[in-house]
DNA sequence: TTGTAAGCGTTATCAC
DNA sequence: GTGATAACGCTTACAA
């Protein structure tokens, strides 16, 4: 079958270990031996299996991350980030996208076990993680744009969030205190799960609240399907439009559904911002290219990495987990606009 | 450390191949067995280590997808499709990323090798592959949206790809029977390698060539860093603007770069199409949803990704290797017009 | 400097 | 139905 470490040792003429010396860089052969060896793995094609070195392996200098739908644009800065920082400490990072729901902590203890990690990192999804699944996975644990319930002892993982309530009420209240009273709000309601954007629809709801105007369930899209974020945003726009053509605003809680909606204005011939503002959540990189330029909630996403690899780092050495609440920023771009200058 | 099959086996008081076949479902057990079996790993929490498993495994009903650049929003329709298409069939699917350049055939070797693969299937990248590269995977693989160099023996691979440089010709060639003659050119030239991205652009100058027009190398930008295609696209438009103020149309050699051209069109005051026309490649969901919506060569990516697994199968099951080139489509939305119209 | 041999945790092949 | 036991390919003491 496949060309193992005996063919080589064999081949070169010495034994299995000195191969494996050879290879691992660890204690020493003499140039004359490395040569032999060296050619011997050329000539073969030798690949060293995976499975058989981290069975034995303890020690393996790697950390993972894994992602929650990795195709989502938001996270990609932040991958890249650690990606580079984690490269930096001479550490080798483990990439794994998720899908599954609920099933992340079972993947993350699998992979902890079967690459020997010394760290993980966990991006997107919601807020269900127990004090179980911290025991269970045996290594430093770093949440990253989630957290979990208050109930879960703190000490047991690190994490780097926003404040999606505070910041979706900021987003809407701006709208408000521009004089709009109709707001639609579009938003993903994944099953019955705590997640940031049901965070961000609590935001909306109190910013309406504290302002005195009436919550309109008419004036909620949350019709969670399969679509993609701008498939999803464009059909939500389209039923809120028909449901109130007297809506001056809409709050997406996401770039790329704010992008879906403000598609669903323009192709009604309407205007952004003169007949209806638009704002968005996260700070994509489409929010800013497209035209006009989306307001969004920009998320610190490198500041917030930065943040996450080094909270794991430091609880590697033995340090204390660290609980981290970054701002956002309320970008003005022109998408949002007064609603005394509406026409 | 960490629980084995050996607790398990001890906890329930059975052997451990017992609880080996009762966990993989193989073999029989009886009820009883099987529950305090279930229990004792519930108990411990136990997770099988993969490796171990995969050391000793032959079938794995595994097949895996490698993509250079998972980030690349045309992908995404494709491995999704993938995905379905593969459990379908009973099959797990290992998604993995590549960002190493001519690294991908070693990850290939090393994931065959590890997850005991029967097929993979190589999307993304560069034309690169050499015979000896199918002959080291040692099983059957399929490259998508790439292919390899036409010396390579046809009967070591299946490939689905569309005719880059026709597809762009016929871009280009579009906008010159629109009476273009000022025809900019965005694309990423990545290294000396051939891509699809070379080859859309070997197209452009056909086009040129066919129809008289001289090529202009101020035309052309193609500085390649390490940017977004947002920023990139958005970046060399700028270039291209300040250089030809003569220019009335330009072709980017894929939508996110067209959208970022389209964002430096729009912010220089100047208007789609009636000043500029813009078309680009690929047909990802960004390039409709912008506003205006951005005429594009649109890639069959279903039918494409279909085509992929199905070549796969054919192939495990013993069946030659196949080779499609599938057509484009040039969409038209409204972001080209007819010279004759501008103002 | 190099080789021998004992595991790593699992599955597969047998006997029972 | 169930339980020993021999691999799987490698790393790592330890011995030479």
């Amino acid at each position: 079958m496949s060309v193992t470490i005996k063919d080589i040792a064999k081949l070169s003429g010495v034994g299995i270990s000195t191969v494996s010396r050879v290879l691992n860089g660890s204690g020493f052969a003499s140039p004359v031996t490395k040569q032999k060896v060296m050619a011997a793995v050329h000539e073969l094609n030798y690949i060293p299996n995976n499975n058989a070195r981290n069975l034995k392996r303890t020690q393996t200098k790697t950390i993972a991350v894994l992602v929650k739908s990795i195709t989502n644009p938001f996270f990609q800065k932040m991958i890249h980030t650690i990606e580079q920082k984690t490269m930096l400490r001479g550490y080798c990072l483990e990439l794994r996208n998720v899908n599954s729901n609920g099933q992340e902590m079972l993947i993350a203890q699998q992979e902890v076990m079967d690459k020997n990690l010394c760290g993980i990192i966990l991006m997107g999804g919601g807020f269900e993680y127990t004090e179980e699944d911290f025991k269970h996975l045996g290594v430093p644990c770093v949440l990253l744009t989630v957290s979990a319930d208050d109930k879960v002892n703190k000490d047991l993982y690190s994490s780097v969030i926003i404040d999606d309530e505070a910041e979706n009420f900021k987003a809407t209240d701006y709208l408000i205190k521009l004089g709009h009273k109709r707001i639609g709000c579009i938003y993903n309601a994944y099953g019955q799960l705590k997640t940031p954007n049901t965070l961000r629809f609590e935001g909306y709801k109190r910013a309406l609240l504290e302002n005195g105007i009436p919550f309109d369930p008419l004036l909620v899209s949350s019709f969670n399907t399969s679509q993609s974020g701008y498939e999803f945003g464009f059909n939500m726009m389209k039923n809120l439009m028909m449901r109130n053509k007297d809506m001056t605003a809409v709050v997406a809680m996401a770039d790329i559904m704010a992008v879906g909606a403000a598609k669903a204005i323009l192709s009604e011939g309407l205007r952004i911002p003169e007949d209806i503002s638009v704002i968005g959540f996260d700070g994509i990189e489409v929010a800013e290219y497209y035209s006009p330029a989306l307001d969004t909630i920009s998320q610190p996403a490198e500041q917030m990495a930065v943040s996450a690899i080094d909270a794991l780092f430091a609880m590697m050495q033995g340090e204390k987990t660290s609980h981290i609440v970054y701002e956002a920023v309320l970008l003005k771009r022109g998408s949002c606009i007064g609603l005394t200058n509406h026409s």
